[in-house]
RNA sequence: GGGCUCGUGGUGUAGAGGCCUAACAUGCCUCCCUGUCACGGAGGAGAUCGCCGGUUCGAAUCCGGUCGAGCCCGCCA
């Protein structure tokens, strides 16, 4: 076994050793020198007295200096034993000791669990990484991989690498463009996903496809979305034509990575389906924290003709009005608070009434018959102390209004155990949506999902109504599977695509491969694709993802240790035939 | 592209018109110290308060712009 500073492999006591690491910290007494040695297993004291042979360079020491000692391990005196330290019963009487490289004073500490602002961190990453933290992560999620091969490999999924210089593809997220030397003029792409490829090696006759794939999306990012690169457990299977397969493949995986691997608590240990107006329904978000209630309630139908005209402003154009209770009240800076939480939503202020002595207080109750207050009351179960806030607009705003504060109302009432993991899946994506902006009718997510009902179900005057075999795994309310049955038959894309004013022109110049492919004895398939960042951040209790990988990039997507992006070398720059920079 | 918040010695913060010749903690340097483990003690260096402009007798502090960061919206099939 390689010698580590690890109490396991240090040896037994009294006898001789060498050991290596950072200086961790140095207290030095005069005549005596106390150095405590890190490596990534931990920490043990040196212990050097004056007369000793390594003495002198003991003296030099600094933080972070690089030091190889040599001495003899020693129990400590129970009065100096460090419960503190996996070693602390016993020291390295220090023999000689050699300073294997120096460290000029430190930019950021080490040896600190101090916050550091992340600039920095990342500028410094390579220190920052030498911190405990960072190298468990790091350890912790070599394991994590590990575990998830096996379980793959154990499912007879075959891993195949599939290229990282792709094509372009024209839905989805704005690529990262390669331009080809060879070929000047044209691009590669950075593939977002191996979608393509995949379903590709389901007609090579593949029949379980996994890989552990690094993704590119030129998208901003946020806590939970990395700039540029992450990673995702991506697989298919053929000769499946029902999503239940493969969710039910890769359940128990998610299953034993959050009780086995991640240590902590399912909600149930049989994962809902929900469906996804459900989901928008009750939680106004297609991917809802299921750790703790507050639903959405309707209350459309019973204030349709009540005395505010706000809410019947809104029913009568159409949209809807509905609630959440809050068991619980709050401060007027509270409440303004939530209230610019719900304009940011887009909402035109947020209505609220609160519970007392059985009546009905505050903000908009004045508005309504006691007949009204007591339908609301009723509705919603409501008793003393509870907040009631309202939204009303079109439906799709109230949901994400609602939901953005139900979230948000979860976080500040502590209601998010961060011991338990809430799995959903969340199911029957609507195959198209009404682009607002654009005025036209455009994919809900991607086109290669099969509408459920396959072409039949095109042919619906209620386009809105089509639903995708596609799903979404989610997890305390983030999502972190996404997959689908694929539309494997040439007739059924074409009418895909047609619904949306596209001919089979355009279709065959963007899915040429996929098309053809399929033309040939493409087997029904089905997969999905797991953000490993993603699931990782929420087994370790991460709230942002920068926390679970080695070298992210920064917000505006620059690595400012690295400094990438860079300029080129204009000789490159010429021979890849483009002329105009700026 | 938009909104909110932030930018003060190496690091993390305080200071919110004059008390600032900018404070505290930690780090750094010098010296003392043989049982510390966030060692302790004495001394010292280190910031024109992101940058530019304005208001004012006076700006780290107020205003405008700009650059950078974080979070959110848009975006992310």
């Amino acid at each position: 076994m390689k010698r580590t500073l690890a109490i396991e492999t240090l040896g037994n006591i009294s006898e001789t050793i060498k050991v290596q690491g950072w200086v961790h910290s140095r207290r030095d007494h005069g005549g005596l020198i106390f150095i405590d040695l890190r490596d990534h297993t931990g920490i043990i004291q040196l212990t050097i007295g004056d007369g000793s042979e390594g003495f002198g360079t003991a003296e030099e020491l600094r933080d972070e200096y690089v030091i190889e000692a040599t001495g003899k391990i020693t129990e400590r005196s129970e009065d100096l034993k460090n419960p503190k330290i996996r070693t602390g019963s016993v020291e390295l009487l220090v023999e000689s000791l050699i300073i294997l490289n120096k460290s000029e004073a430190l930019p950021i500490q080490v040896n600190s669990t101090q916050y550091i602002n992340e600039d920095n961190r990342l500028r410094y990453r390579y220190l920052d990484l030498r911190r405990p933290k960072m190298q468990d992560t790091l350890k912790k999620r070599a394991e994590y991989y590990t575990y998830i091969r096996k379980y793959m490999e154990s499912n007879d999924f075959t891993e195949v690498a599939t290229p990282i210089l792709a094509n372009s593809s024209p839905e989805g997220a704005r690529d990262f463009l390669v331009p080809s030397r060879v070929h000047q003029g044209m691009f590669y792409a950075l593939p977002q996903a191996p979608q393509q490829f995949k379903q590709l090696l389901m007609v090579g006759g593949v029949p379980r496809y996994y890989q552990i794939a690094t993704c590119f999306r030129d998208e901003d990012p946020r806590a939970d979305r990395l700039y540029g690169d992450f990673y995702q457990l991506d697989l298919e299977m053929s000769f499946v034509d029902n999503g239940e397969e493969v969710r039910s493949t890769m359940e128990p995986l998610i299953k034993n990575l959050v009780t086995e691997f991640g240590g902590k608590k399912l909600l149930s240990d049989s994962i809902p389906r929900i469906t996804y107006a459900d989901a928008m329904n009750k939680y106004g978000s297609d991917k809802p924290d299921l750790r703790f209630g507050m639903e959405l309630t309707d209350l459309t139908d019973e204030l349709r003709d009540c005395g505010f005209g706000v809410f019947t402003n809104a029913i009568s154009q159409g949209g809807a009005v509905k609630a959440i209770k809050v068991s619980s009240q709050f401060s007027r800076s509270q409440i303004d608070e939530m209230t610019e939480k719900a304009k940011a939503e887009g909402a035109g202020g947020m209505p609220y009434m609160v519970i007392e002595n059985g009546q009905a207080t505050a903000s908009i109750a004045k508005f309504f018959s006691p007949e009204d207050l007591n339908k609301i009351v009723t509705k919603l179960e409501a008793n003393d102390g509870d907040t009631i806030i309202f939204g009303s607009d079109k439906l799709e705003k109230v949901n994400k209004v609602l939901g953005s504060l139900r979230s948000y109302l979860g976080d500040k009432l502590d209601l998010k155990d961060p011991d338990t993991v809430a799995l959903a899946w969340i199911i029957d994506f609507p195959f198209y949506e009404f682009d607002e902006k654009l005025n036209k009718l455009d994919f809900g997510h991607n086109p290669f999902s099969m509408p459920k009902g396959g072409l039949e179900a095109l042919e619906s005057d209620d386009k809105l109504g089509i639903v995708a075999d596609q799903y979404d795994m989610v997890a305390n309310g983030y999502e972190i599977c996404s997959g689908a049955v694929r539309n494997h038959n040439p007739e059924v894309m074409y009418r895909v695509f047609d619904v949306l004013g596209y001919d089979k022109e355009y279709v065959e110049s963007k899915f040429g491969a996929m098309l053809s492919a399929f033309k040939f004895g493409a087997p029904p398939h089905a997969g999905c694709a797991f953000g490993l960042d993603r699931i990782f951040m929420v087994l370790t209790n991460e709230e942002n993802i920068r926390e679970v990988i080695a070298f992210p990039k920064n917000g505006s997507g620059v690595d400012v240790m690295m400094n990438s992006p860079s300029s080129a070398d204009p000789k490159a720059v010429k021979e890849l035939g483009i002329k105009s920079l700026k």
